[in-house]
DNA sequence: TTGTATGCGTTATCAC
DNA sequence: GTGATAACGCATACAA
């Protein structure tokens, strides 16, 4: 019915003709500062409250040059160490008075540059980056960074040396775990499927296999080790290589979960009895690892942990400013741990 | 280094001031105005894309009133059937110029309160909310509406009148498909684990079970409905409850996917064959449903439709304004499928 | 402790 | 077609 509503946008200058004050103090009390008579504020507050006054963020932020807003950039948010990882840092960065962006950028480079743009438009405060796995050229964060406005990669990193920080799990580490737990488990054949090597990720977690080989002076056999992007199918394509020559392999790293699943998936359809036949390990500890059967072991990356350490750092630099050189140098590690199930 | 950076933020004016024009034309050339020469226009994007000129959305939305950014409230990004639909959603958007601030409930009231109340304060353009499970108030929300921000309910919506759009799913029908299916199949003991009925999904879900027994005149034994927090424990103690009784069930259908896999694996740990003693649906097709063994038979919910019918919705709504009481009136239904697994 | 005045970057309303 | 100018709502430097 009542068309033009828009009744009252309440503004300071509401409240202030209300209570025969000036603008300008109505904004200090609002903002907790220091010099307003402890009465004035409670007027003020309740004031407020009895409008319904809420701030505009954009008149603010416009004015202060500060949104209390931070941007994130993730592949997707269905993957669950990412909602994990989400979640966690939107409750603390709530905690702390901030907001959080969302945004996914499909894995697809040219969305990734997209979103970054827009998200210097929205000006946020700091930005919160897992790129794809086909960024290799990170100037699209460029304007955020010349800008000052802090950018904090995690997961998925640069590669090269960047102006900014990184927080990325010990994937070395993870894969060498993984690897040597198939061969204290007495496997010797051990094959491993990992994405392109574009990716941080994939290039430490198989080197973390590598080593892992060639401390117990295991042969890796080449033909056995596969670099693609982890889907469904390819997995399974590379398990019909692999089991269909004249010797097979007795385990198999897999550098993700989806990947472990379908080759867990390939080997039941095909009478290769995991565990006896064929070891498995996969990586990030997705829910389904636990369900399938036979459980899977895989890698735990303690996306809380990682959350934690992303908002930590974050706040240090909102706060005193990011002249810690230092602290870019070096990316922080979150620890991994093995998780022994059924399948090894 | 260089600590004092912010270098050139540049605006609308240093575009003028290159090119020897006022900001006003500027400012039209970058929104497309009809009346603007197309030479003018091309010297102005060009030179814009030369100083790295990108427009500060909060000045924009301050003076326009439009921020082009739509809020979103979910209890978690992790479910499933929330992450497919805010999918769509943000892909869709992002088609349309629009920016979506994702935000999480945690499926607390409270949580959900402040978030209305930040996401007023960012003055978003839209608001779309699947609110929490304990939700039965909404005036958190009025401010929104009566500031003449469309708001939109999906998946869980308010039971009582409320002037905003509402989309569901056909939670009724879904309930129907699943027992109907059990009864089928020729099981005559069903037994129902659902919700609280506080939240319109599990009313709807229970009534469908409810009208699918009586339409085929069987009994329906309430020591076997249950509703309760659809938690693993929960559905764990329900399931010890039903088979420690003389007469057990011969089929049950959870009111989620959560609750049917974990009876699942308490059918499994007790001796409890499945499908041949207990048959089983779940509901809304989670991806460990396909993975489990056996694999759960479950309601597809079609995430992507509701996603793409929210947006459509919403294009209408911004652009032609919500003068249509009618649309406000009924819900959008969207529809739902039985998926037929191992479990049934 | 409070008030006055100014400007953040953009868009809209007038003029020309 | 284009330019001058006011205004959006708020925060801050300065004055009182």
């Amino acid at each position: 019915m009542n068309k033009d509503k828009k009744p009252q946008e309440n503004t300071i200058l509401d409240i202030a003709e209300a209570l025969k004050l000036s603008p300008a103090t109505i904004s200090r009390a609002l903002n907790n500062h220091p010099h307003v008579k402890e009465k004035t504020k409670n007027d003020i507050l309740k004031m407020a409250a009895q409008l319904g006054y809420r701030r505009n963020q954009m008149a603010s932020g416009l004015r202060s040059n500060k949104t209390h807003t931070v941007g994130l950039i993730v592949p997707r948010i269905s993957m669950f160490f990412h909602a994990e990882v989400i979640t966690t840092i939107q409750n603390s960065l709530h905690k702390h008075g901030y907001n959080l962006i969302i945004c996914q950028s499909n894995d697809l480079l040219t969305m990734e540059q997209e979103l970054a743009e827009i998200l210097y438009s929205s000006r946020v405060d700091a930005l919160i980056v897992a790129c794809t796995l086909q960024t290799t050229d990170f100037s699209h964060f460029n304007r955020l960074v010349d800008s000052g406005i802090p950018v904090i990669f995690y997961d998925r990193v640069p590669l090269d040396p960047y102006n900014a920080t990184f927080i990325k799990g010990d994937d070395f580490r993870g894969g060498y775990l993984a690897t040597s737990h198939l061969i204290e488990t007495g496997c010797k054949r051990i094959a491993h499927i990992s994405g392109k090597l574009t990716s941080n990720l994939y290039q430490d977690r198989t080197a973390g296999y590598r080593k892992a080989m060639e401390l117990h002076q295991l042969p890796i056999n080449e033909d056995w080790v596969f670099h693609q992007e982890l889907t469904h199918e390819n997995a399974r394509e590379a398990m019909s290589i692999m089991f269909g020559g004249p010797v097979v392999p007795d385990a198999l790293f897999a550098a993700n979960d989806v990947t472990a699943i379908a080759a867990l998936e390939f080997a039941k359809e095909n009478g290769i009895v995991v565990p006896d036949a064929l070891k498995m390990t996969g990586y990030s500890n997705d829910p389904r690892t636990s369900i399938i059967s036979p459980s899977l072991s895989t890698i735990e990356q303690h996306p809380d942990l990682v959350g934690k350490k992303i908002v930590e750092v974050l706040m240090d630099l909102l706060k005193n400013g990011h002249e810690n050189a230092e602290l870019k140098a070096k990316p922080y590690v979150i620890p991994v741990d093995l998780i022994r199930r059924m399948s090894s």
